[in-house]
RNA sequence: GGCGACGUAGCCAAGUGGUAAGGCAGAGGACUGCAAAUCCUUUAUUCCCCGGUUCAAAUCCGGGCGUCGCCUCCA
């Protein structure tokens, strides 16, 4: 029983969708100016563990994230470096989804682009204008807050406070500060569509409600993004599709919290962050997913370079495990053990118990470690099926929080050469072995070692390890 | 000013009423030809502080201190 804490009412509640065995999720994907940095890479990766986890729960989990390709952001950013618009967009929309498969986050179901969806855009703020809660003004439209009864729900916030806080930009022709923009009039020299307004470009928070709308109908059942966008992005959204709609827009709001460093929030204008291509010069990707996703993902995550080491250096452990017993299942004789399968489904529900709870990524990534323990710990006796099954079970909950214990990088065919390779310098090194020939022996060895495979004497006999 | 999150060992981090998970780092031991890996033991009588409720609190209530965030583009 899934239990998931939901923005909105700022409980825990039970997880039940709004159609039997379905789910449709939209999660606020990148506005593509720039290359992500890891606080971003937080958030969309957790995005993906719930998904993964809901496709494990049995659900049919439908998958939206938009890519933002239009914004002042990326409008700023082409001017500053003399490209087009479309190719900025297009060339960091490359980098967003390459980054993401190497942190091992699938694909959505649908990457919509608000410039793609320009048309729907402009019929859901036609409706907003016929319904009476948007009018144009000097070629911009605007969201009526005055006109949406529960605005400020989301963000608990009293409309007088969030007044209070507001700001108007020179120029613009709101009714109120808190009213925003659907559709900005274009300005000298950008990029534009033709519009009922006038020529111009969709503000921000419209994109998303036109674009859940239209692939995952009026009600959704989660809605995914960082704190940060609960107000205003996620308050703005809600206005609109439920103005235009009169149904609930998102069942369950999930937010993720900030990835910080030096004590303050990683961010762009602080200028205090590190993208995923600097990591990747020291550390796999695999170790970063897995440094992500070892904090609970509402709390406050810290960033220092100690602390991915220590991941880093965890999911070692976890790869050593995988390693000894897939030697196992080739070179252990047959056998089960009932006490041994017993504890493995033991280990099996306390994770499935962990995920169940809001998705309790640390919590489920301690039970890995006591799997790990045990299974090293009976290392001596592991019969084949038991490590078979015990790889299986690795196998299955690494695949839940998308982590991949054996090095995938090797192909196939260059692995099964290697393999041969390795194993005749291995004989060849337990005939100098047999004889005390320590001297080829450790040649071999060491030979091996600058290479980066180690080799490491077992009682099954020796294996290597890149 | 309004709203919210957080404060658990050297570092990170679970745990929301029943007597402190897990990881990293450190120390000692075992295993080993030497290693590597691994295992065992060890590191918080205590969970920011002070009161209160309770047979029982890290967990609930009140007060205080500290840190971070949102209220403006922002995962």
């Amino acid at each position: 029983m899934l239990r998931v804490y939901n923005s909105m009412t700022r409980t825990k509640e039970q997880f039940i969708p709004t159609r039997p065995g379905e789910v449709s999720v939209y999660s606020c994907g990148p506005t593509v100016y720039d290359e992500p940095h890891i606080g971003n890479w937080r958030s969309f990766v957790i995005f993906d563990v719930f998904r993964r986890y809901l496709k494990h729960k049995g659900f049919k989990v439908t998958f939206v994230q938009n890519i933002t390709d239009i914004d002042d952001k990326i409008i700023k950013r082409a001017n500053e470096t003399g490209v087009h618009p479309t190719t900025l967009a297009d060339k960091f929309t490359a980098i967003y989804l390459e980054q993401a498969r190497l942190l091992g986050n699938e694909p959505a179901d649908v990457h919509p682009r608000a410039t793609e969806h320009v048309g729907n855009i402009i019929e859901l703020i036609q409706c907003l204008i016929d319904k009476g809660f948007a009018y144009a003004a000097g070629g911009d439209v605007y969201f009526d807050t005055s006109r949406f009864q529960t605005y400020g729900a989301l963000s608990g916030q009293p409309i007088e406070e969030l007044e209070a806080g507001a700001r108007v930009e020179i120029g613009e022709m709101k009714k109120s500060p808190l009213d925003f923009a659907l559709w900005k009039a274009k300005k000298p020299g950008e990029i534009y569509w033709d519009s009922p307004w006038g020529p111009g470009r969709p503000g921000w928070h419209i994109e998303c409600s036109a674009m859940s709308m239209k692939y995952l109908g009026d009600t959704i059942d989660i809605h995914t993004g960082g704190v940060d966008l609960k107000f205003p992005h996620h308050e703005n959204e809600r206005a609109q599709s439920e103005a235009a709609t009169g149904k609930p827009f998102v069942k369950y709001w999930l937010h993720v919290g900030f990835l910080q460093i030096g004590g303050e929030r990683m961010g762009k204008s602080l200028g205090n962050f590190l993208t995923l291509s600097q990591l990747m010069k020291k550390y796999d990707p695999m170790a970063i997913r897995f440094y992500l996703i070892s904090a609970h993902y509402r709390s406050p995550l810290n960033y220092s370079e100690e602390l991915l080491q220590s991941s880093a250096a965890g999911l070692k452990r976890l790869q050593n495990t995988v390693s000894m017993l897939s030697h196992a299942v080739a070179a252990a004789s047959p056998g089960q053990d009932a006490a041994w399968e017993a504890l493995l489904r033991e280990f099996k529900s306390r994770f499935y118990e962990a995920m169940d709870d809001d998705f309790n990524t640390a919590d489920a990534i301690a039970v890995l470690f006591d799997i790990a323990r045990a299974a090293n710990t009976h290392s001596g006796e592991m019969k084949r099926e038991m490590a078979q099954e015990t790889l299986s079970l690795l196998e299955e909950l690494g695949e839940v929080l998308g982590l991949r214990f054996l090095d995938g990088k090797a192909a196939a065919e260059d692995a099964a050469l290697v393999e041969g390779l390795l194993r005749i310098l291995l004989d060849l090194r337990e005939e100098a072995r047999k004889v005390k020939d320590w001297k080829t022996a450790d040649h071999i060895r060491d030979a091996l070692s600058s290479l980066g495979i180690t080799i490491e004497d077992t009682p099954l006999g020796p294996r290597y390890r890149r």
